[in-house]
RNA sequence: GGAGGGAUGGCCGAGAGGACGAAGGCGGUUGUCUUGAAAACAACUGUGGCAGUGAUGUCACCGGGGGUUCGAAUCCCUCUCCCUCCGCCA
């Protein structure tokens, strides 16, 4: 959500920025409209509370001095005015609902170095690490090496639970295990994180924080009966641990790092990618949260992206950094930073982290302040959050980057003190 | 799942239709006293909306929402959360 006192005073800017976003249907003149008429509605009825309030004052005065008939009187006076009151409120309530639900509907304007483009076609790739591994054979996808090793079983997920879904097995289960022990490891012992076990199911007002309700209802799981969405990232749980929370001065930076797995109805994109555990309903991953001070915003956001992209580094995977373009930004990010990396089967980069600054926009919807210092007004934190790293992604490009002739895998030497002696599948 | 009891400011806790943004205590800030500290004493001490350049004014907030009333922390309805006991369960 945007400050509407911003927005009053920055149309231009605001018009511009959704021009940017490639989103005509974003409600913002509607807001400011809503806005203005709620503003004056808002003043009606306070005056004639304030009428009411002393006539009422009055009112138990004179009951008190036994005047009853004077008392009688105001009272029928002041009742006119509830009737009024009561007129003018009702107004407010739906000219206030309706406000809310266009200013839940504005996307959060990009910073200004963000590309400017309609959509993905204009994501600029920003860096490049690590050399494209190459072969003396032709490098096969995991979904079979994945089923040749028997460490991934398509057949068996479907049947029991449908398309997009799986099992890992034995040294696919426990790879997976072992990287996501040693990314929180990473996070923790060197950047500082702190360890998170979250709700992995939550109430409908925490997705409302982080962006993804309302609009974005239909990719999400939900109980049926009652009000508990499944998250399809830790950062909606995580996020939402200071919701309507004024954190202490000093409090600020706090990282989170949570591992726990994500649940997407991945309904947008029925058909495609439907082979192999690239795009699937339920997967692991390591999630980074960060609460700072909006002065921080931009360095914690590249040493968060640093953070994913060292452990990339470490098992050697090559990996490109994407800016993410003004069209192609999601709802809540005002500037995105997405790790590809690359996988020798299927021969495509593939995104395993994506690293955006919310600015204050997240932090509004959940009501997440501080205060600066002590007896300061408290203002809005600026949230982030970054994958460091999505499992199944990063297991692909493991088993496709590393697999020999003979169909084996070896598993980088980082993993070592994890993995002990058994540093190969197959 | 069944039966009860609760939710009041940073914390504890009173208040049961009008003088209540809310007694009292704790905590915090500042001041007096003191060489300094402690103690004692005094004052101040919540969040937000709206109007205003501003001093300030005003409105709202006693778990959330709705209702009754001239007037609600207080009465009614409803939801959420917490506690106790019984049952069940990992």
């Amino acid at each position: 959500m945007l400050d509407i006192r911003w927005m009053r005073e920055n149309r231009e800017a605001l018009a511009e920025a959704m021009v940017k976003l490639n989103d005509p249907e974003a409600p913002w003149e509607q807001a400011l409209d809503l806005d203005g008429k709620r503003r004056e509605l808002l003043q009606q009825a306070e005056k004639l509370r304030e009428e009411r309030n002393t006539g009422s004052k009055r009112i138990g005065v004179l009951f008190r001095e036994k005047k009853a008939s004077e008392a009688g009187a105001l009272k029928e006076r002041m009742g006119r005015i509830g009737a009024e009151i009561a007129q003018l409120d009702e107004d407010l309530r739906r000219v206030e609902a309706a406000y809310h639900d266009a200013m839940m509907r504005i996307p959060n304007p990009p910073e200004k170095d963000v590309p400017v483009a309609p959509d993905e076609e204009g994501n600029v790739v920003v860096s490049q690490w690590g050399e494209l591994p190459e072969f003396d054979f032709v490098p096969q996808a995991h979904w079979d090496l994945g089923t040749d090793l028997d460490i991934i079983d398509f057949e068996r997920g479907v049947a029991t639970a449908g398309s997009r879904f799986y099992f890992l097995k034995g040294a696919g289960a426990r790879l997976q295990r072992i990287l996501s022990n040693w990314f929180l490891d990473v996070h923790i012992r060197e950047h500082g994180f702190t360890e998170i076990y979250p709700p992995m199911m939550v109430r409908g007002h925490a997705m409302e924080g982080t962006g993804n309700l309302p609009k974005f209802g239909d990719n999400l799981y939900r109980d049926a009966e009652e009000d508990y969405w499944f998250i399809p990232t830790a950062e909606v749980s995580v996020t939402n641990m200071h919701r309507d929370e004024i954190l202490d001065p000093g409090a600020l930076p706090l990282y989170y790092v949570a591992s726990t797995p994500c649940f997407r109805r991945e309904k947008v994109s029925a058909g495609k990618d439907v082979r192999g555990i690239k795009r699937v309903h339920q997967f692991q991953k390591v999630e980074m949260v960060k609460f700072v001070e909006p002065a921080a915003g931009r360095d914690e956001l590249e040493s968060l992206t640093r953070a994913a992209e060292v452990l990339l580094e470490r098992l050697d995977l090559p990996y490109r950094r994407v800016a993410i373009a003004t069209g192609d930004l999601s709802f809540v990010a005002a500037i995105k930073y997405d790790l590809e990396v690359w996988a020798a089967g299927c021969r495509e980069w593939l995104e395993v982290s994506s690293c955006s600054l919310f600015r204050d926009f997240q932090a509004r919807r959940a009501n997440i302040r501080y205060r600066p210092r002590e007896g300061a007004r408290p203002e809005f934190v600026y949230t982030l959050n970054g994958s460091g790293l999505a499992l199944p992604r990063v297991i692909i490009a493991l088993l496709e980057n590393n697999q020999r002739a003979d169909g084996s895998v070896k598993l980088p030497d980082v993993l070592r003190p994890y993995l002990g002696d058994e540093m190969e599948i197959g």
